[in-house]
DNA sequence: AAATCCTGTC
């Protein structure tokens, strides 16, 4: 869907950050109940899932129950300490039978389990315990709150269960994360001829959604379209959901269009689904779309709509959603602006990422990683350290990602002793180190030049290395051509991930460097053989809220005799200035001339020489690139930032590099 | 008198 980036005129006008930001609203209401539930909530301290619920039903009990009249309620309890079970036994009151599902309904809704757990055993020596409607409500409270174990013991106690039943424990399963134990229970619910209905399938398709194969959810696709629920507006939206996170957009479109009725969530699964493919346009194109047609965002709306944006790195776009989140009056949870963050943050604009960090009433660790984050992919090594700090010093516990984030940017900035210090102290915070963790240590000893070091930390880590491992020594064996070790890494990494192109690439790279043209021709003809193949580069820029693509070497672009007329000139004038083009990453059997001519159209350089004949003078040029950059743009970018005292930043698959007077903020790490 | 779908950091 990139073809879709390509001069596509955006129909929405520019916002300036500034007056967004300023005026961004903060935050949700503390969550106070006036009722006496306050009470019969015990004297918890309200979560952040709780307190930032919006607009949540305050209501309590407002209406008669049975036996006991809401008056009573209330004068029991405005006094303060009574609990509500002391209430029923001191009063000796009998609830009815409406009166225990409603409580049961509160502590579910209030994520309450104590609570629940002691009007479950007042209950139970109720003369009701029998009613099979409130057995679902104990088995749907335990759910809810998340204690899996004591639905199971409810449900299979039950001496009958109706589909509401299996239903209701198939939810718990399928909300709690735990889809397999969800689907399993499908097939023996069939065999008892109870039928499934719209509850059950949404359910089920939550469940299947959440599995990496496709294949669960196209069998329960089978039964909706069977049982005549295909049509509901819940099993429609699942059902789109479950084919948009298996990635099959089309499928999940195709679906989209036959829903006869949709709902906010149905185009918020199909946006979420975009944003995470990372089709950014489209989210932002179904967003306008969707509001059409008279839908109002929601929080999820915008949640994926930033992340899309975040995806493409459109700054203008991202800003323009941001103010329309402001005028729509939803306020800035923690959910949405840590994705508005982000986004800001992948967009090339680390200060307004800063700015919502500062204005975040409340910050969760994911506020906090996604700030280290944006630090340490903006090449602030220093300043992501100190952030770390402070997390720690506040009290915040860092997780897995947190700990990634800081040792990633003590490897981009060369901090080796304290990158070696933040990984022993993750067993002080009890956390297990992934993967991903020791292919950070290998990178960070490799960048420092100390591949024995790597290499014997590869060989002493207590899970099996895997290609991304061997890879991070390879990547360092480059940048410090080191061709024996590279090769061995190599070799590797082929035999763990033979599909990946990245390795083949560095390999031959290692070789070229060396001179050793029939050794890097290897390379090539085995990723021939093996169907590996480069992914297409492709860099883009945003002028005007217009997005421009340039492939290599493009030659259908209108303004292409231009584009490299400006190239010739600048390159000539960066020449004098001291750049000599590299061509050791051009794996061609050509002659020198050639090879320049070559590496002269890289996208990158398109895109900036097109940036530079249409972006307004002296402005900040963003580019954004889907690969990593290459050595010899990197230089050529440096002096260009000299040459036009320009400031450009670019945007790779794995930081950003910023551009000024001649340096770059990576300090040429990357 | 019960049960359902959509959001974040790597």
């Amino acid at each position: 869907m990139r073809k879709g980036i390509y001069s596509r005129v955006c129909t929405h006008p520019p916002v300036i950050s500034n007056a967004i930001l300023s005026s961004t609203r903060s935050l949700m209401a503390i969550f106070v109940s006036p009722h006496f539930f306050t009470t019969f909530a015990t004297s918890a301290t309200l979560t952040n899932s709780e307190s930032e619920q919006e607009e949540e039903d305050e209501e309590g009990f407002n209406t008669s129950c049975g036996v006991i009249q809401e008056k009573d309620f209330l004068r029991k309890t405005q006094n303060g300490k009574l609990h509500l079970l002391d209430l029923i036994d001191n009063d000796r009151m009998e609830p009815d039978a409406a009166l225990y599902n409603k409580l049961l309904n509160k502590c579910t809704q209030m994520s309450k389990l104590k609570e629940g757990r002691m009007v479950h055993t007042h209950f139970l020596n109720s003369q009701f315990k029998h009613y099979q409607v409130i057995q679902n409500t104990v088995l749907n409270m335990y759910a809810k709150c998340g204690s899996l174990e004591e639905a199971r013991r409810v449900f299979d106690e039950m001496p009958t269960k109706d589909m509401v039943t299996w239903t209701a424990l198939i939810t718990g399963y399928s909300q709690n994360d735990r889809p397999e134990e969800a689907l399993v229970l499908f097939p023996p619910m069939l065999r008892l001829d109870l039928k499934p209905n719209h509850f059950t399938f949404s359910s089920l398709l939550k469940a299947s959604a959440a599995r990496p194969s496709d294949r669960e959810g196209r069998q329960i696709h089978g039964f909706c379209l069977k049982y005549g629920y295909d049509l509901n507006v819940y099993v429609g939206s699942a059902l789109v959901d479950m084919y948009a996170r298996c990635g099959y957009m089309n499928e999940a479109m195709f679906v989209f269009d036959g829903m006869i009725s949709k709902n906010e969530v149905s185009w918020n699964a199909l946006i979420a689904g975009y944003a995470r493919k990372d089709e950014g346009e489209n989210a932002v194109q179904l967003f306008m779309e969707m509001q059409r047609k008279d839908f109002k965002p929601t929080h999820f709306t915008y949640s994926s709509v930033f992340t899309g944006c975040a995806s493409t790195g459109a700054l203008e776009q991202g800003k323009w959603v941001h103010g329309h989140m402001i005028k729509s009056g939803l306020k800035l949870i923690a959910f949405v602006g840590n994705t508005l963050l982000d986004m800001y943050a992948k967009s090339g604009s680390i200060e307004d990422a800063k700015k919502v960090f500062d204005r975040l009433i409340r910050r969760d660790v994911v506020s906090w990683n996604s700030m280290l984050s944006a630090c340490a992919q903006h090449g602030l090594g220093k300043e992501t350290v100190e952030r770390f700090e402070e997390m720690l010093r506040i009290g915040v516990e860092p997780n897995g990602i947190a700990f990634l984030c800081v040792l990633t940017a003590c490897s981009h900035a060369g901090l080796l002793d304290k990158g070696q210090y933040y990984f022993e102290l993750m067993k002080k915070y009890l956390v297990e180190p992934d993967v991903s963790h020791y292919v950070t240590i290998v990178d960070l000893l490799g960048r420092a030049g100390r591949l024995d070091l790597a290499e014997r930390f590869i060989k002493e880590m207590p899970i099996e290395p895997t290609a991304a491992v061997w890879g991070a020594l390879l990547g360092a064996c480059r940048m410090h051509k080191n061709m024996e070790l590279g090769a061995y890494a190599a070799e590797r990494v082929f035999e763990l991930d033979p599909y990946d192109s990245g390795p083949h690439v560095l390999l031959s790279n290692i070789y070229a460097s060396a001179g050793r043209w029939s050794d890097a021709a290897k390379v090539r003809k085995m990723m021939r053989e093996s169907g590996v193949k480069k992914e297409p580069a492709c860099s883009w820029v945003e002028i005007e809220n217009v997005v421009h693509l340039f492939v290599a070497n493009d030659d259908a672009h209108p303004q292409r005799e231009d584009i490299r007329k400006m190239w010739e000139e600048i390159s000539a004038r960066i020449k004098e200035i001291g750049y000599v083009p590299d061509t050791s990453h051009v794996l061609l059997f050509v002659d020198q001339q050639e090879r320049e001519t070559k590496l002269q159209y890289h996208s990158e350089k398109l895109a900036l020489a097109f940036a530079l004949l249409n972006a307004p003078p002296g402005s900040t040029i963003r580019i954004k690139k889907n690969i990593r950059v290459c050595g010899d743009c990197h230089t050529a970018f440096k002096f260009v930032s000299k040459l036009l005292d320009r400031e450009i930043i670019l945007r790779d698959t794995n930081r950003f590099h910023h551009f000024r007077g001649g340096f770059c903020s990576c300090g040429d790490y990357w």
